[in-house]
DNA sequence: TCACAAAATGTAATCGATTGCATTTTCGGT
DNA sequence: ACCGAAAATGCAATCGATTACATTTTGTGA
């Protein structure tokens, strides 16, 4: 591989001048730039990045951390990173944690190693250090701990959760169930806090009974339901996510019930086969490629040692489509095996 | 940042034994490794990695190049990748091309630039120098060019194809559509011949009309059913992948189709989400990670300077489900509009 | 034509680790 | 206690670029 020394000596000039020519051309003459273009072409010359950053001490390279690659939710965020991070010079890699700390580190130390400048995590499951606080320029999408010091950009999920259940209480729906992500995840906390306070607003009780939990998968939002409607007599369900809605109207149907004249199902994400179910399935829509943009412009604020926000909420989008109607007229209702 | 002249100072001794106590530690006295053990945790140290690439010009480090982060089909194929990586301690970072030959370059540049040390290719869209053969250790995993000079991976896209088809005949069908990818995608013209070799085989003709193409979307599938259902009465179809049988069998279902009864769907791919349409997609499995896995061990030959395979098959499997049946009884086909 | 500022170029230090070679220390054997 | 080999350590060059500073060249006005 040929390096600048080659150039150099190819083109009659000192490295600095080769250097100088590719970093600051206006700062070498017309004719020996000309020179150094020919050598460089002739040559085959490619600068060695390694060597650049290593001097310079940054990468101009961050580093996207994903739980699951198959998780299509996170594309378009991952979009948005890479628009802004291309705007203004970055490259983007993408780092995939299969849900382990561990692996999270392997990425973390190319920070760390100053092999990338910064991290945008899309996944909480993180090396304990940052608890406490790291000097690692960092910034959580989509997922957040609590009062953690870590930049966050999340959707609104309190209000996500709200309208979605407002949606089938204006319906007219009054026994309205719940599939939950797993109770230790914070972000289930508050849209279930959203749940809670659309019921309460409309006067509605709250029935243990209506609620079951998932792992955002399809089969959890499946196994969920078939819980769910021994349990709970309901015209209407809300669940955390398409995956589980999924699951959930997969299983609804496998019982009976028709969707969605006899039971409305709303879901949260809008993957894009959400659009691809029979029936489409309705569902509170995240901004992602807006909160990925947002998380590469709080993390450039970082990089440049600006200011950053400690929180960032982006708004969502009720988008109703087929799996969801007004309540059945009484007598019309599933009836539950057995009752 | 504390670097290693640091780390030297606090235990007292030179940067080359703490170097050695990290990379050979057999060769620093238990004593002195002890030392520079404590000043590395006092210090908080992390040594930087771009300047040992820098110095042993490798970087441990592969880049997966995708066209398309959505599509959850290569998911299982960075898994495999990311294995075998691991095992032989190289890190990966993927790239979304988004399509762009201008973006795949991007990734490639962090080969040139030492950056990372091979490339494993999960789309063709990529820049022209390859056509000639480049010194860029490059393996191409799905896709391949005809009689380019780059090792390639993939599925055994004939014999898939043929099995489909086969598959189908053994059940008696006799009218077998088929909906293929882009005309000019290389993968496509083999699947075509399985399916053209099928038909030979069981004596049944082949009728032009029998076959519309689509661009591997769910939306290309469903408007190429919605013109194939008008030109040829069928009662069963191939599609070339699971997304645009997908979109096929919405399609089928809309126009009237009861589906498997009246019309079998035969996918290829084997995506997750064949398994949570209703009914359940029949497919060709393609072994995504075994996939993955034989690109990574041929890129590692590659990068050991031995001799690497220019081409390898990975046999697929046929996966039955419950989107494909026997043909109907006469009388109880589908009615074309208008017949 | 000369002086002097501005422009162009060169010299050499630097980034932070690794490693060949030289030097010092350790230690077993006598 | 002494010798020599082996083990441990240190010195300094090196990877390939960037850049502060020094030096040379160019160009302008009188």
């Amino acid at each position: 591989m040929p390096t600048m020394k080659d150039v150099a000596r190819v083109a009659g000039v000192s490295t600095a001048t080769v250097s100088r020519s590719m970093m600051s051309p206006e700062r070498v003459s017309e004719k020996t730039r000309l020179k150094v273009q020919q050598a460089i072409a002739s040559t085959g010359f490619t600068p060695n990045a390694i060597a650049r950053n290593l001097r310079k001490s940054e990468s101009k390279t961050i580093v996207v951390v994903l739980p699951d690659i198959a998780n299509m939710f996170f594309a378009d965020i991952v979009r948005g990173i890479q628009l802004v991070a291309q705007q203004n010079g970055y490259k983007v890699l993408l780092g995939d944690s299969v849900h382990t700390v561990q692996q999270a580190s392997v990425y973390i130390d190319l920070v760390k190693t100053k092999q990338a400048d910064g991290i945008i995590s899309l996944t909480a499951e993180l090396p304990a250090e940052f608890k406490s606080g790291s000097n690692i320029p960092m910034v959580m999408a989509c997922e957040f701990f609590e009062g953690y010091p870590v930049p966050t950009v999340h959707s609104d999920n309190y209000g996500g959760a709200k309208r979605a259940v407002d949606y089938l209480r204006d319906m007219g729906h009054k026994r309205i169930a719940c599939i939950t992500g797993p109770k230790e995840n914070p972000l289930c906390g508050v849209r279930k806090q959203g749940y809670l306070d659309s019921l309460q607003q409309g006067k509605l009780s709250f029935e243990a009974a209506a609620v079951e939990s998932g792992d955002f998968s399809f089969h959890s939002g499946y196994a969920a339901f078939k819980r769910l409607h021994k349990q709970y007599q309901m015209t209407a369900l809300f669940c955390f996510n398409d995956m589980m809605a999924m699951g959930a109207m997969r299983a609804a149907m496998e019982v009976g019930y028709s969707v969605p004249d006899q039971l409305s199902i709303v879901g949260f994400d809008d993957l894009l086969f959400a659009e691809y179910t029979t029936p489409q399935l309705t569902t509170i829509r995240q901004p992602q490629k807006q909160i990925g943009e947002t998380a590469m412009k709080v993390l450039l604020k970082i990089l440049n040692g600006e200011q950053a926000p400690q929180e960032s909420v982006i708004p969502t989008q009720l988008l109703v489509r087929s799996s969801s109607a007004v309540p059945p007229v009484a007598g019309s209702e599933h009836k539950v095996e057995g009752s």
